[in-house]
DNA sequence: GTCGGGATAGACT
DNA sequence: GTCTATCCCGACG
């Protein structure tokens, strides 16, 4: 089984499609996790993305099948979590930037050694540091453990701006949010 | 083999 | 607002 189609969301579908619609998915990795609220897509021919220049050791999942994870460390520090969109082979995926805290918070504030529920996932490396994802999950299939997705309610206001953090096509507005959480990495405007 | 830069976070002025 | 720790990998050669 290799579903293509997880909480209600086509994930052949184009990253920006696919980046705002996961806006209010819950994502749990062994039952710890929460709604997410902020995204940002990358596709292909997207010069701000690691996929650009074609596969490479490091960036090789997001070459591979979708509805899997694409996991890489960012400024030798953190990790970061991608879904991988478009068919096997595309090169697509979308940032999970910040997540709403719902699940295990006590697990979370101990792996991130904070107590404000707002500063347990509100960054892409925070998240990962919350919900424990490392290079462990790269490549590794959205629809089995200890992955979990449930889809989001009908119906929620999401806003786009464009991306943070990179240097090229700055101007593109593939970045997603839930509009007014405060759980967000940076507000909207 | 070497070099340079990055889809960040946290501390600090 | 600025500074920077710190690792992996891609681009060269």
């Amino acid at each position: 089984m290799n579903p293509t189609k997880l909480a209600g969301i086509d994930f052949l579908a184009p990253a920006e499609v696919v980046a705002r619609q996961l806006i209010g998915v819950t994502v749990l990795v062994d039952g710890v996790g929460g709604r997410i609220v902020e995204t940002e897509a990358y596709d292909r021919e997207d010069p701000a993305s690691h996929a650009y220049s074609g596969p490479t050791a490091r960036n090789f999942a997001m070459f591979g099948p979708p509805a899997h994870a694409y996991v890489y460390r960012s400024y030798g520090i953190h990790w970061c979590l991608n879904f991988v969109c478009r068919e096997e082979g595309h090169g697509a995926g979308v940032l999970i930037r910040a997540i709403e805290p719902l699940a295990g918070l006590d697990i979370m504030r101990a792996r991130r050694d904070a107590e404000d529920v707002q500063l347990l996932c509100s960054g892409p490396g925070k998240l990962c540091q919350a919900l424990n994802v490392t290079r462990d999950f790269n490549g590794a299939s959205l629809a089995a453990p200890p992955f979990r997705l449930e889809a989001a309610p009908p119906g929620l206001e999401v806003i786009a701006g464009p991306r943070i953090g990179i240097s090229k096509a700055v101007d593109v507005p593939w970045r997603f949010g839930l509009h007014g959480s405060r759980f967000v990495s940076r507000p909207f405007r």
